[in-house]
Formats: structure tokens, sequence, C-alpha cells
DNA sequence: AATGAATGAGAATTCATTCAT
DNA sequence: GATGAATGAATTCTCATTCAT
């Protein structure tokens, strides 16, 4: 039988600021420990009990799904935006994120399997087949390119990445692959 | 009084053997579950105790160091061959380890920090570098293309095999990467 | 500045609703997982909240006997009538409770320790013993029948009812059981 | 990363002595606490590690059944001699667990639903088979007596004990039980 | 008086590692 | 040198209970 510690019961109206301190404290824990940390280190993290973890995101999917969902809500924004240059913008903050939070890109391969399960995996190709062909009639993209090819490049950048030693090394590594893949991008 | 075989004691006549076995166990366990699989199942897959693979290999980086060897062995004797097709050769393998050993990618993944500290990041470039200019004065292979540049496109291959949901599609993903590289390799 | 119905708190009218609603899902709940089923699932079954279950009920004890005083209020109602078929209706359907309501048997002997401090254990006996005496005048039961024969007799039963399998099998048991006995209930 | 303490391994020969502290600790701490009792306490009261029950009884249901196995060994001594009395000597230590043992009781029931795919349901009724007839050929028991109907016997009994409040009231109640049950068992 | 979130101790299970034989 | 059992810390998940609102 479990005694409930008097102690610091901030009661429901912590609720919203508790979720946030988790997804914070998840982003921070996956990106040091990786995407198998512990759950109790998250709460830790946090500053909250287990139990609240819990009953926020019932699984650790949950809790990464959620953290993905914010990086696509930016994207999404950006996607929205309707003139020609919406594609150059997707793509850069792509490379960017893809770069930057390694965290990410490490939480994506290994929550992959249970990712299979989720529309996840449809929302960039939505987000690309949305602003490409823009970015094709104005010019600023090869028109041979399809929004298959391009999802397979950014693939690419994910494999510099991941197997980049530093975080500097990851920088430098994709910068020349891009530069490589120059006549593959423009017209 | 010679009584030997009392249980299953083979004796230390049994040492290369056994570590045959536990390196074929731990190639076997390390595909099916994952690098991170326990210890224990690769004794007991190789049919061995516990006590013997850690007197062979005392960490798990060990063992999967050795899995490494056996494959880059592999890939030096095809680098040591004098011809000009040996980069082809070389590279061809290379492609088919990161496509069908995709469990060897993971364990990579899974290990790269460990590997750090080993010379195992050096033996790749050498190899390229051996092979490489051969086959661009045989015109196999663009002028332009430096060995940095190989090692690179061998880690986009390996982006998109890493971020692929099935084998199937690992392999469909990277003929399709290969043909949009194309300009890029050929001359 | 009356602004009442927020959310869904139906305010102090709502309590003997509430009180209503969390038996009968008490008695759904322990008949479905058992007597040790979370409390939680209790409430939410209901309706209400964890409070409200707590104000309530202090303890899963009093749930339980509050249970349990369902079915006395009944079973006394059937011993309140003055002829000298009620024990035999009393029997019948002291019977019927055991055979069916399997969960309240699950119930009883899980919570059998801590009813030892409340008067139900009296309250069986009681009942048989305001009713079985018109019954053997009336020599529709065996004269050398005792209260304390009567409800080792129910004991008996529940034990046949306890150790069945199936819902079924117990109901055959329980029938197989009574022929047995036949010679020691009947005159 | 758990780190093996350094301190009493007595190594692989106090397997078989672990094995039997771990039953008795069982029999011990289910008796006490009831068969959901947490197993760590049963690890702690033989004084091993957690892994060590785990190694030995992979599940609750194992170490269980070890111990109904080993009454079970006893009653199948009894059946297995050949006079017209076993029949009468086994029924009488059946009675005396069911009394004496009302852990074994309770975890019988307890366990009874894991139970169902083990063969234990049917060896009671195998020893039975095997030694009424030569006791009603002996003319020690009723002849109207079926195998079936002394089992449900022996679970009228259990219901007696299942019910009682104390161990003496258990003795006293199925004492009184077997009076009455006089005239079904004997000739 | 109701709501429902927070708390954190408890229990099950898994493994890396050690070590007696 | 091999065996395989022992160890126990670490992790996940569950709930009884409290309490701010």
């Amino acid at each position: 039988m479990p005694n409930a510690t008097r102690g610091s019961n901030r009661g429901p109206a912590a609720a919203p600021e508790n979720r946030r301190a988790l997804l914070d404290a998840a982003r921070r824990v996956f990106a040091e420990r990786g995407y198998r940390a512990p759950l109790s280190a998250i709460a830790q993290e946090a500053g909250v009990g287990q139990g609240v973890l819990y009953r926020h995101f019932p699984t650790r999917l949950d809790l990464a799904l959620e953290v993905f969902e914010q990086h696509f809500v930016e994207l999404e924004a950006l996607a929205a935006e309707p003139d020609a240059g919406a594609f150059g913008r997707l793509w850069t903050r792509l490379l960017e994120l893809t770069v930057e939070e390694s965290a990410f890109v490490e939480m994506f391969l290994a929550a992959r399997h249970d990712l299979a399960e989720t529309d996840l995996a449809d929302r960039l190709p939505a987000l690309v087949a949305a602003t490409l062909p823009r970015a094709q009639s104005a010019g600023l993209v090869s028109a041979h390119l399809t929004v298959a090819d391009v999802l397979l490049l950014q693939r690419m950048v994910y494999g510099v990445v991941a197997t980049a030693v530093t975080d500097d090394e990851a920088r430098d590594a994709v910068a020349q692959a891009l530069a490589l893949l120059d006549g593959v991008l423009e017209g």
C-alpha cells in the first residue's frame, strides 16, 4: 500500500505546466542519454512524480510523438506559406533540424518501428508535395526532382549526420554532401 | 585418473572453437535482437557458459569489434587486388554489406561512440585511398571524386538504409538513391 | 455571480446519485475484475472523480460492505414473511446468490478477515434462526437440523462454487451436492 | 548498468539448497501473506537474490505448482498402497491437508485459473479412482459413492475451511460437517 | 461537495557481472 | 579454462491516497 507522501501537491492547476516540463525534460534527456533513457529520469528531470508522466504520456512513444509533433508544426507552418520560396525554406529548416537536433535523428531512428503505426511518415511527404511544384515552376529547383527524390535526399543527409562523430563534423560533412549533390538539386 | 568428460566441460582445447561459436552467435543475435541484446542470449546461442563469453570478450564492444573485423578482413582482401576494378568491387561489396547486413548498420550506430577510440574509422578510408586512383586512371570513376567524397556517399547510402522500414524498402531506396547519384559517381 | 455549471461539477445535489452510481459500479467492477480491482476503475465506471469515491466510501471494505448490505436487505425481507415457507425461500435465494454471484463469493473470501469486525457474520444466522423452526414445525425440513447445520451446509455449497472452474460447472456441481445432501436436509 | 555486488556468492553448489530455501520460504510467505504476496518477500525470506528466484521459478505459478507437487507426492504414496484401507488413509490425509494447511487452500483458490492448463486437476480424481473401489469391496465405504461424489465432498469441506474465521473454528466446523455427512459416506 | 491531477512507494522483471566449483 | 548459478541494482509500470481548485 503506497503512501501518498504529504508534500507539494500543487493540484490540477499544475497539469499544463507539468506537461510542458515533461516535454522539455524528455527532449533534454533523450538528447543526452538517447531515446532509450529511463522514463524515471525524465520524470525526475521534469520535477514530477512518475505517475504524472504516465498520466500525460502513457507510453514512451507518446512522449516521442509529442516531441516530433512540435517540429512538425513548425515545418507545416513553413509549408503553408503560398510563395515559391516555401519549399526552399522548408528544405533549409529540415536540414537544420537534421543537423542541429541530432537527438531528434536518433530518437526517430530508435522509435522508427513503433512509429510505423502512426501517420508521421506521411506528413513530411505531404509537405514536400505541397511546396515542391511551386518551386519548380519558378525555376528554383530542378524540374526532374520528384517528391520521392527529395525525401531520399533528406535520408541521405540523415545518414551523414547519423554517422558523424561530433556535431561539428556533422555540419561540415553535410555541407560537403550538399556540394556533391548540387547538380542533383538545382536546375 | 583421467576422467575428463564430466559434464560438458570440454576443457581448454575447446577455447578456439568457443571463440568462433561466440562470434557466430553474436552476429546472429545482434542481427535478430539488435546490438543491445542480452549477452546471456549470445552465450546461450553459442552453447557456452556466460563466463566463457567474458573470458574471450570482456566487453560488448570487444565482441562487436570482432564482428566488424571479419567484414574488414573481407574488404581488405578485395582492396588488395591490384587491378583497376578493385575499387568497383570494394564499393559494390560495401553497399551490399550496408544493405544486407542492416544489423551491421545498427550495431555500428549503437557502438559508434565507443568505437571512437579504435582505429576502425581509419581503415575504410585507407581502402578507398588504395583503390580509387587506379579506377580513376582507368576512367571507371569520375576523376573529380575524392576519397572523402566516396566515404560521404557511403554514409549517405547508410542513411537510406538506416531509415528504411523494411529490408525490401531499403534495397529499393538504395537503388533509387544510386540512380540519383549517378552523375556524381561516373565520369 | 452564479456561474454554476463549470465543467461537470453537478454540486451537492448529485451526492445520492453518485453514491448509487458508485455502488453499481463497484458491483460490476468487483464482478469483472475481482475484489482487488483498482478503486480508480470503480470511480471511472461510476463516472465520478476519485475524491467522490473516497468521500462516500473511505475504504474498499466500506464499499464491499454496502454491496453485501443490499443482498442482506433482500434476504431479510424474505425472512420477515411469517409463513412456514419463508425458510425454504430464504435457503433457495441464498443458494442462488452463492451460485449466480460468484463475484460475491470471491469478494466475501477476500474481505473475510476485514469483515471479522463487523456484524455481518451474525446476520445470516439470525435469519435462519428466525425461519427454521416454523419450517420444521410444518414438517418441511428435517427436525434434526440445527441452525448451525444450515449455515454449515451453506458453507459447503460455498466450497463447491468457490472451487468450480466455470459458472456452469458450479451450477451442476451444486445440484449434485444438494442431491448428495438430500437425506440430510429433508425429514 | 547493474553492479554485481561483491559479497556472498556461494557458487553453483548452493543451487539445490537455494531451491529448497525458496520452496520453504514460499510456503511460509504464501501462508502468512496469501498467494499474491510479493515475490520479493519470498526471495528475501529465503535469503537469496531476486534473480535466483526467477532462475528457479520463472513464474509465481511454477512456485505454487512445486508446493502443490510436494503434497501430491505424499498423497500418491498413500494411494499406491494396495490394501483396502488406502482410500481411508488418503481421505483422512486430504482432510488434514485441507484443514491444516489453509494456506494451501487459499493458494489453490487463487491459482485456480492459472492451474487450468496443468494436469493438477486430474491427479486427485485419479488417486480416488484408484483406491475407492477396493474400499467399497471391503465394505468400508458406501457402495453408492462415486469418485465424483468423493471429490465433491472434499470441495464441500474446502468450503467450510475457506469460510472459517480461525484455524480452530475450521477444525470444529469440519468435524461437524463430517458428522452431518456421516450417512453419505458410510455404507 | 465534486473534480481529477499529483504523489511516490511498491512490485515484477531483466541483465551485467562475479565467482565457487 | 569452462560452467552456470548467484547477485542485486535498475527499470517499468501500477495504484492508493491526498489535495488544490
